[in-house]
DNA sequence: CAAACATATGAACAGTTATTCATGTGTTCC
DNA sequence: GGAACACATGAATAACTGTTCATATGTTTG
């Protein structure tokens, strides 16, 4: 994402197949969800669209890990998970759980994994 | 994504967490898909994690529609969409055909408009 | 309480990206 | 052929993002 474009600042550019297809685009915009619906959808899929946070994800669904296990486990530094984890967590896409001075994460709910495998299974299939 | 990081160029920050988890870290590694195949799932899902994009996914899973329409129907440049059209071909989530002048675009798979519900379902439960 | 440990966080920086603008390519119709 | 149209594309730019570094917070243990 970059430039936010704001509704109704509208680069007017009509050319002839506007008039032609009016009536299937009109029909499409009345389809369309919410315009904030689907500006929350993209920015969930960006959170997946990191390798850093996508490998996180799939670690955690094959078991619970601490932060600094998560670390040794992708290479990385622990302050660099943390931050990720940050922002899975914002994302409602995992919880923590304390145990002494250790943080637990986990996949918050089944969605997740359903999510990676069907983009698995796009690119599998490219 | 940002700064690579290159495999093996280890931050080595052990913490005693590593000796005591070290079993359930190393049975995670053995499940863990390839590190490239998690790369090109994030690349996949950073397609998906633009609100243009997913506004043109969305409609093009309504119909299909040429680039002109689309500029139209989300009120932006056919610059703007052209670009955004091209992503989405290379990640081979829409596809095209010529008919004369015209370009028309649809969605190139089942599995994009199940990634997106998967999504949906995701933020509506949330 | 102090030291050690595990994690969180803020600032900074470099790399990435979406839009705009200008212009190029491909097609139709006169 | 040339004008008009639909689309594609390259360069430039402003905004965004992931990692690093330094440091703060919270917890346990001696």
């Amino acid at each position: 994402m970059a430039r936010s474009y704001t509704k109704n600042d509208a680069p007017v550019e009509r050319c002839d197949c506007d008039i032609i297809h009016q009536d299937v685009v009109d029909q499409v915009r009345g389809k369309m969800p919410q315009e904030e619906t689907l500006y929350n959808l993209a920015e969930l899929f960006k959170v997946f669209g990191d390798p850093t946070r996508v490998r996180i994800l799939w670690a955690l669904d094959e078991s619970e890990m601490c932060v600094c296990d998560i670390a040794n486990l992708l290479n990385m530094t622990q302050s660099a998970i943390s931050h990720q984890l940050r922002v899975l967590k914002r994302a409602a896409l995992v919880k923590s759980r304390r145990d002494g001075k250790v943080v637990y994460y986990s996949l918050d709910d089944e969605h997740v994994q359903q999510i990676l495998d069907q983009g698995m299974t796009h690119i599998n299939e490219k």
